[in-house]
DNA sequence: TTGTACGCGTTATCAA
DNA sequence: TTGATAACGCGTACAA
């Protein structure tokens, strides 16, 4: 009989604790976990023990060991993109004084990518899953619903949710900000677009309705590529519509950072905003408001999102099922100076 | 005694491949890490075993077995930043066919989270370990060192490395930036900084030594604040250095967020940028060269520190120290129109 | 309130 | 090239 090799790094266990403080092992597991149930003397004289000797407890024998582990699971399409980096603040400050850990996951707005993932964070045994929109494969369905843990749809709602959603109606977003536009008397109403995810699909949709609604749509009106969004890609679409329509004298961007390139290439090109050019974002970025023109949005409540959707998992988590599994929390215009023109 | 009780979802283990396959477990666990020490027979016959159960190795007990896990930890002080969200970018791509895994973790500028995590990272036995930045605390420095796995502190150099380093001297980034100003004939060239982590500090005192060698130097010409930067704040700064002095006819700003700002606060207020202003930003974001007038930046190589950083850490890994354990990638003046006065 | 026995799924070790 | 056995560190079930 060998002695034993301590094959990981040699540091301080479960044991090596119990057996400094006289105590089980199991003892000092509860004592960690549910302080509550050992006597307050053990716990104490345990506490003191882990302090010496710098225990930290194995997160993966501890998973291994367990049904359930303590961290919930976050798959966002982009890390990068000021949306998403804002619900995963609001995801964070969630947790507020909770156990959970989080664990982040980019898809990169692929779906496929999703599935892979998904099957990664299963294998762990999350308490508890957060996925971005609801496009989900049919395969990452089944993942989700045979995962036996509460699962929230973000930054969207549908008809058919998984088991909870929390979001807005990004075709009525699209819809309210057309109709902005069309109200202000801008006729040659155009639709820039990046990227093109499903969310940007059905802004484009709303644009689309309230266009047809008003007899202006016009499929020329509309400039898409699935090239990720940015401020460069904003100036070249601009001038990739002008040249299709030059009497365009409007755009609703798909987003904040194309607006603030159409800007630019009006700023270049002297083209006056709003006089001769109206121009529309969507999600509000801090900078809409401050540029020059300041820029209209449609405000979205990414932060809120993130918090509530933890706080229907803590309370999922905890037991209780939601009233209301389908949260719309809705959206608001922000009409600034680069829509007001003189009507 | 009882039968086994499968407490995890039921899920096919190694045990059930093995059986199927008429092998012994550890050769399915060869067959998946080490394929070249297994029969070519056996290996197709166990895939098929795996494919047809689908079975997916446990990380976690993978990682209880194992002394080491496929993970890198990287930690980051913000996602947010688009800095940093590049170098992980880099990071990922400098993955390539590995088979290591990413394991983020957000600092959020604190040292002393950046301590928690390490712990937290560290608990799981990584493979490799990306820092940011060189201001480590002390127990974090010790931790780092007794990790036992290679260790790349990225973004800045400095004398003395953990273990490896890749980055540049933002003090030198900092005085270039203001040697070109100064050369453009501005005289009364202030410094704006928002957050002033340790690597904006550096940027201001490579500020502070060009404007005294050129004997250019005021306190007052330097506003900053802790608060995150951003484009409003940028706007606000301008107001508040313009208050202090109202003969400033330049800005050096901390970052290109601040920058912006700048530029919307002088078209706001109608100051001509570069006559009676001029703007330079770091970073190099690419809205820089888009904006209108163009803003002059310091381009830096966020992308390819993330992915050199990995390749480093994969020779470390393999056993091969580098020979150079210091790596200055330098960075690159981008003068543009917001400097361009006419001399 | 505390402890005992054992299983969680995998890999290291050593022998064949 | 393959396999048997013993860890890895912790939590569950049940007993005391």
């Amino acid at each position: 009989m060998k002695p034993r090799s301590r094959r990981g790094g040699g540091r301080p266990t479960i044991a090596d604790v119990a057996k400094r403080a006289g105590v089980g092992a199991i003892t000092v597991s509860r004592a960690l976990r549910e302080p509550q149930r050992v006597s307050e003397d053990l716990r104490r004289q345990i506490a003191a023990v882990i302090d010496e000797l710098g225990y930290v407890p194995d997160p993966n024998a501890r998973a291994l060991a367990s049904v359930r582990t303590d961290v919930i699971g976050v798959l966002v399409p982009s890390l990068t993109n000021n949306v998403f980096a804002e619900v995963v603040r609001g995801i964070y400050d969630g947790l507020g004084d909770s156990h959970l850990q989080v664990q982040l996951g980019n898809t990169h707005y692929s779906g496929l990518e999703e599935e892979r993932l998904l099957r990664v964070f299963l294998s762990q045994r999350p308490s508890a899953l957060v996925v971005s929109g609801i496009d989900q494969t049919p395969t990452a369905r089944k993942l989700l619903e045979g995962g036996g843990c509460p699962v929230v749809q973000i930054m969207e709602i549908g008809p058919d949710p998984v088991d909870m959603m929390i979001g807005f109606s990004h075709f009525e977003g699209g819809r309210t900000v057309t109709r902005h536009l069309v109200d202000r008397g801008y006729r040659k109403v155009g639709f820039i677009g990046a990227r093109m995810d499903p969310r940007s699909q059905r802004r484009l949709a709303g644009y689309r309705a309230e266009m047809k609604r008003a007899g202006l749509f016009d499929p020329r009106l509309v400039t898409t590529t699935t090239m990720p969004s940015s401020i460069p890609l904003g100036r070249e679409l601009l001038r990739d519509a002008l040249a299709k329509v030059p009497a365009l004298d409007a755009v609703f961007c798909n987003n904040d950072d194309l607006a603030l390139g159409v800007l630019f290439e009006c700023h270049c090109s002297a083209i006056e905003v709003p006089a001769k050019m109206g121009i529309a974002g969507f999600n509000d970025l801090d900078m809409m408001s401050v540029a020059f023109p300041s820029l209209t949005s449609v405000s979205t409540p990414r932060y809120e999102i993130g918090r509530r959707a933890v706080s229907m998992l803590r309370a999922a988590i905890a037991g209780s099922r939601p009233e209301q599994p389908v949260i719309d929390v809705g959206f608001a215009l922000k009409p600034r100076e680069s829509t007001a023109r003189k009507i």
